[in-house]
DNA sequence: CGAATCGTTAAGCATGTACTTAACTAACGC
DNA sequence: GCGTTAGTTAAGTACATGCTTAACGATTCG
């Protein structure tokens, strides 16, 4: 379902930070470990740590360790149900909308 | 601009509660009074009332008084512009970058 | 006028978030 | 085996959130 609001919950929160945004902008563009997404950040690695969590707990990044590096990667499926939930309430606006249009020629049609 | 992090921040954290998702979806079916938002929720006015002030200092909800009665309507470009931030990764990471200039003019005009 | 309705403000409290530093473990690489 | 690299855990602190109740202000209506 698109409408699992407990996972909406972690997903817009994961999202509402800047730290957490430019980690998944950095992943979109490909995997990348933890110092690599900590290099750019203004913040000590157990800060990192601790934004990966929230990363991974809304389901918007997988990670996989090996040897001593984990690896991060961008979980599309999860990002695309918050855009799912977002569209869907345009989706109903504009169609209130487009019934809006159709009542406004109505009333010129006939009158 | 799609990219305007703090304007992300407070949409995406307005984004990030069930009642306020709630408040939206009613307000994505036409405007509504905050009493009639309050109606189905589990918490008091004030409460009400707080959530409501986030979604306003968002920019996903304008609202205006008449006479004891406030207002509330959705305001679509706002929304527009976090699911526009959520596509651009996806568009990234999906490697197709040219698709997602189009999608961005849709979200504009629609907007 | 006086009562009911709609909204608002203030204060307080419990919990959650976003960091910090310090200390520690686990794997490479020579 | 020893130092370096990569990550992790723990503990503490400062501030933000999400509620509550109580009291108040402003309209509208009988």
């Amino acid at each position: 379902m698109l409408n699992d609001s407990a996972k909406l919950d972690t997903a817009f929160q994961a999202l509402a930070d800047p730290a957490r945004r430019g980690m998944l902008a950095r992943l979109s563009r490909g995997p990348a470990s933890v110092s690599e997404l900590a290099r750019p950040l203004p913040m000590s690695l157990p800060a990192v740590l601790q934004h990966l969590k929230a990363l991974e707990a809304s389901g918007l990044v997988r990670t996989e360790k090996k040897g001593r590096v984990r690896t991060c990667r961008l979980e599309p499926k999860a990002l695309a149900a918050a855009e799912g939930w977002i569209a869907e309430q345009r989706a109903l606006w504009e169609g209130r909308l487009d019934r809006f249009e159709d009542y406004v020629q109505t009333l010129k049609t006939e009158g």
